[in-house]
DNA sequence: TGACTTAATGACACCGATGTCATGACACCG
DNA sequence: CGGTGTCATGACATCGGTGTCATTAAGTCA
C-alpha cells in the first residue's frame, strides 16, 4: 500500500506538502496541490489511520458493547432483537460526526466483557456505550470506570449515565387514549415481574385509571405471568378465561408485549371470539413485524428505540468532549400508536379491512 | 495513557524488555518478567493497536458492510432485520480469531458505499463482507476490486465469491416433507417475483412434485403477489378463496414467507377455518418470532443465516491468508422446522395445545 | 526603501510499538 | 582453556503520518 512518501516522490514535493493537501490546513499553491492530488489518484494511496492516529493520540474510535449481535438467550420471551434500533440509532449520530463505531458484542455471556474493554482500549477508544436487549438493571467491572462510558436501556447502582424507555408514561398514555375512546373496563396482563418495565407499566396504568376516577379493580389485573414459554400458553389462555367470566368483563385488554398479543389473538380467536368486535386487544413495544402484520393491526406503544440510541450517542460525544455527565437517567418517550386491534365507541366508523 | 516507556521506566528495564514480555517472543528473566508485569498493572498498561498497527503493517481488521443496522426500507416486505443473524454468524468467527470487526452501514442508501470503503481502506482493513438484507444481486463499486470481498446473502455479475442460502433445495425439503405426511393437494403462494427466491422456492416446490409424480396444478400456484403492503392483504384473501374454492382444494399452502403466513393465519380464521384441522399452513424463513409464537407454531425452513455468516466469515479468512477464492457460490442449506400447523395424515397423534 | 506580514514549502523530530543487531554473562564441549 | 551456543538485555532504527520551526519569495505599509 502506497505511502505519504510515496505520493511526495511521485508528485515532487516534501510529504509534509502532500500532508496539507490531505488537511487542508496550510495554504498550498495551486499547481502543486494538482500534482499532489493527481499522485495520490494514480497510486490509489490512502492515508493510513494508524499512524494519524499515533501523532494525534485521539481515535475517533466510540466503542459499543451489546448482546444484540448474538443473541442473549437468557430470556427466551424476548428474543425480537429489538435492540438492534438502538444500535442504528447511535450509528447515525456516529457517522454525521465522523466518529468510527466499534461494535462488539458479549456472546451471550457477561464474562466476555472485561476482554472487550480491553480491546476497547488497545484501540483508544474515547468512549463506550453499552447496549441491553431490555429494560433491565446491569453491573459493570470495576474496569469500566476509567473510560466515559453511557448506558443504553439499563442502568446500575453507580448513576453511570443512562438512557431509558419512559415504560411508565408509555403505558399511562395507552390507557389515557384508551379511556378516551370509552373503554373503563381495563385488563393489564403484565410481564413477568423480572422485568423492570412489568412494573413501571403497572405504575403507568394505575396512574392513568386514578386520574380519569375510575376504581382500581384487581380483577382486571391477574398475576403477573412465568417467562417460560411453554407455560405461558396455558397461563395466558387460564387468564383470558378468567377475565372473560368476570361479573363485568373487560372491553379492552392490555398485553404485555407484542408478542403476548400475538398470542392472545390466537387464543381467543380459538375460543371464537372476534377481534376488536367482542373484545379489544393492544400491545407494547410496537414491534412492527408483528403489530403491523397482525390482522387486525395492533395498537401498541412504541418502545422509542432509535431515539433512545441517538439520545445515548450525543451523550457520550458530549462526555467525550467535557469530562462532565448527567446524574439523572433520560427518559425517552414512545408514541401510542393506534391501529385497528381497539375499538373506539366514539367513532362511527368501525373499518374492518384496514391494516 | 501509559505507554511502553512509562512502564519500562517503572520497572527499571529497556522497552525492548517489556515487549518481550507482552509477546513472549524472546526469552524473560523470572524476575525481571514480575517487576514488569507490576509495572504494567500498577500503571494500567494497554499497549496502542496503532502502534503495533505501524511496525506491523497487518491491522487485523474486517469491515463489514451492511443496512442491517440501519434498516433498508426501500422493501417494507421484508423489515425483519433477519440479516443481523448473519452479521451474529461472523461475530462468531472474527472473535474466535482473534479479529476485530469493524461494522459500517449503508443508511439505506448504496450511495455511501465508496465513502465506507475509504474509511475501511484508512483502517488498512484486509477484507469485506458485504451482508445483503436479502437474497438478492448486487453491483458494488469498482473500488471494492482492491481488497479481498465476500458477499453474504447476494451475489454479482462478476462472481465475486459469495455465499447464499439454498433456496431452492430447501422449498424441495419442505415439500418432499408435505409429501411424506401425506399431502397432495399443496398450494404454493409466491414472493413478488422481484425476488431471486421466489423463483428458486418455485422450482423446488416443482423439483419434490415431479420428483413424487404428482402431476403439476396450475390452479394451486396463484400468480405472485405485488409486494407493497396494503394490496397484498386484499390479494392474498383473493388468492386464499380461490384456492378454497377448487374443486380438490388444497389440504396445505406453503406460503411465501412467515411473514405472509402469519397474515393468512388471521384471515383464514376471519373465514371461520382451523389450522390445521381444516387446512395446513407452512411458511418460510424460521422467523422464531412469528413461527414460535403463533398459534399453532408454524412449520417452515430455516434460512440458515447463521451458518450463512460463518461460511463468509471463514471464506473471507481463508481469502486473506491465500489470495484463492472460489468461482462457485457456496450455498448453505437449511432444515425443515416441522410444527404443529400442518396435520401429518400418518400421525394419529394431532397435537393440538403443544408448542 | 526598510520593516513586516503572508504564502509556500521543506527539514526534522516525534507519536508507541517492534525488528535487528550488539553486548555481556554463563554453560558446555572437546 | 579457548571456541561455541544460549540466555538475558539494551541501543537504535523504523513504520507513516503530523507538529514545529526555518527558509525563501512575494506583497504591504508607513
Amino acid at each position: 500500500m502506497a505511502t505519504i512518501y510515496d505520493v511526495a516522490k511521485a508528485a515532487g514535493v516534501s510529504a509534509k506538502t502532500v500532508s496539507r493537501v490531505l488537511n487542508q490546513d496550510a495554504p498550498v499553491g495551486r499547481e502543486t496541490r494538482e500534482k499532489v492530488e493527481q499522485a495520490i489518484h494514480a497510486l490509489g494511496y490512502v492515508p493510513s489511520n494508524a499512524a494519524r492516529m499515533m501523532r494525534s493520540n485521539r481515535s475517533g474510535i466510540v466503542g459499543l458493547i451489546t448482546g444484540a449481535i448474538s443473541q442473549t438467550s437468557d430470556n427466551p420471551e424476548l428474543t425480537g432483537l429489538p435492540d438492534l434500533f438502538i444500535v442504528q440509532g447511535i450509528q447515525q449520530v456516529m457517522a454525521a460526526q465522523k466518529k468510527t463505531l466499534m461494535i462488539a458484542d458479549t456472546a451471550g455471556s457477561a464474562d466476555n466483557i472485561p476482554h472487550l474493554l480491553e480491546t476497547f482500549r488497545q484501540h483508544r477508544a474515547e468512549g463506550i456505550i453499552y447496549v441491553a436487549d431490555y429494560h433491565k438493571q446491569i453491573e459493570l467491572p470495576d474496569m469500566a470506570k476509567s473510560l466515559p462510558i453511557v448506558l443504553a436501556n439499563c442502568f446500575d447502582t453507580r448513576a453511570t449515565p443512562s438512557v431509558l424507555p419512559d415504560d411508565k408514561l408509555g403505558q399511562k398514555r395507552l390507557v389515557e387514549r384508551l379511556i378516551k375512546a370509552g373503554h373503563h373496563r381495563i385488563a393489564l396482563l403484565r410481564l413477568p415481574e423480572t422485568f423492570v418495565a412489568s412494573d413501571l407499566r403497572y405504575q403507568g396504568y394505575c396512574d392513568a385509571m386514578s386520574e380519569a376516577s375510575i376504581p382500581f379493580d384487581l380483577a382486571l389485573v391477574p398475576s403477573t405471568l412465568q417467562d417460560d414459554d411453554p407455560r405461558q400458553l396455558g397461563q395466558l389462555t387460564e387468564a383470558l378465561k378468567h377475565l372473560l367470566n368476570l361479573d363485568q368483563p373487560p372491553t379492552v385488554i392490555c398485553c404485555g408485549n407484542d408478542k403476548m398479543a400475538l398470542r392472545v389473538y390466537g387464543i381467543l380467536r380459538s375460543m371464537g371470539l372476534n377481534i376488536p368486535e367482542d373484545i379489544s386487544i393492544a400491545g407494547y413495544d410496537n414491534y412492527t413485524l408483528i403489530a403491523e402484520t397482525l390482522y387486525p393491526a395492533l395498537t401498541t406503544v412504541e418502545l422509542p428505540y432509535r431515539d433512545m440510541g441517538r439520545q445515548a450517542a450525543e451523550l457520550i460525544l458530549d462526555m467525550i468532549k467535557q469530562a462532565d455527565h448527567p446524574n439523572e437517567p433520560a427518559l425517552i418517550q414512545g408514541d401510542v400508536y393506534w391501529r385497528s386491534s381497539v375499538t373506539d365507541f366514539f367513532t362511527t366508523n368501525v373499518k374492518m379491512f384496514q391494516q
